[in-house]
DNA sequence: AAATGACCATATTCGTAAAATGGTCAGAAT
DNA sequence: ATTCTGACCATTTTACGAATATGGTCATTT
């Protein structure tokens, strides 16, 4: 390729950056820099740095999006998959540097974009568990209700149980999450009995 | 009385000025002059602005403790006592300016005396619960689990459901609230057929 | 003995000058 | 002709010292 192409660098450059410095403390300079690029050349691809940034987001939420796919098992069980699915997805997001720096400038400094683009993400997340509740719905797995409500408390809930709570006690292992998990959202904690 | 008993001015004072204003904004000077006492006179009560406003605190934590208690019906079922004493609680702090102002200035400018109170307060509801699960759980109420994550869930649950939820849909009322606590927490979501 | 407020050291705010940044565009490179 | 570029501009952000405000003390007053 004598040509090199000059978007891809940009956007290689630019998750770069994201990910290592965050939104704020990324300049345009640099992304130019990185990419072995004219500034000039990011604005012909790229109106402006929130949109840079919103191409970068776009494939984290595609990257998400696959990884959710490849967890699903039609055969298996409603709490089985939403098990793994949010597993998977809470893995990538505590690992996935963008992330990490997002969620870091946001207590830090409170950007606003910073906000935004983890919102964007969780977004995402919860849009997906709310189909896979509708549908679980249609299939008699779950009691009717109103799946915007449960993919919002599903989702707190999992992140109550994988960190919030490590504030305040030793972590739970994998098991406990499960059983927790299951304990809370499918069987009740009322005592059935006498 | 000819004698002011300058140290309840004082308390008075601190919880006014703490309420309207924040800790931040809120000087010892101003305290004095509210209660029309010396500046030094405070310092004979309280060794400093921290153990003022825990003194401060203190008070709120204790009015918290009654409205608790009050709640408390011992002959009606753990979840009903559950949901009447959360609703007294969340609504006495959504109506307690300390707690607004804390609020809001943990927000805004993030001081750390701010959210030290507002979780001060926070680990007293959840002693609370804490206790009461415990009970419940002796009296084969609840099924066995631990009570520490249960009133952390319980909480959070809570607060998704009376507040966080609004920013996603219109808010819930008070009966659905009810119905999706005891949905999430005591019966589950899981349909038992077939 | 209790209360006070002028006083002190430190922290915060404020004004402004300097530096940095997002975005443009006339011209260079291909 | 088209793509690319970096010097340039308007605006924002930072750096920093001066001025102000604040928490806390203590010699003096009540």
């Amino acid at each position: 390729m004598a040509v090199v192409d000059r978007r891809q660098q940009v956007i290689k450059a630019a998750a770069k950056s994201f990910s290592l410095f965050g939104y704020k403390a990324t300049t345009m300079d640099q992304v130019a820099k990185i990419a072995n690029v004219g500034k000039g050349t990011i604005y012909t691809f790229f109106s402006n740095k929130e949109q840079l940034f919103d191409e970068i987001l776009h494939t984290v939420i595609l990257e998400m999006k696959n990884i959710a796919e490849r967890e699903i098992r039609r055969d298996k069980p409603f709490f089985d998959n939403l098990q793994r699915v949010l597993d998977a997805l809470l893995e990538f997001r505590s690992e996935h540097e963008l992330f990490i720096k997002l969620s870091q400038e946001k207590r830090e400094f409170g950007t606003p974009q910073a906000q935004e683009g983890l919102d964007k993400l969780e977004s995402v997340i919860l849009s997906y568990i709310e189909r896979e509740v509708e549908y679980a719905i249609g299939l008699g797995e779950v009691k009717p209700c109103d799946p915007k409500v449960v993919s919002v408390v599903m989702l707190k809930l999992y992140i109550v149980l994988t960190s919030e709570l490590n504030k305040l006690r030793e972590p739970l292992d994998k098991e406990q999450i499960k059983s927790y998990f299951r304990l809370f959202l499918a069987e009740g904690l009322e005592q059935k009995q006498s």
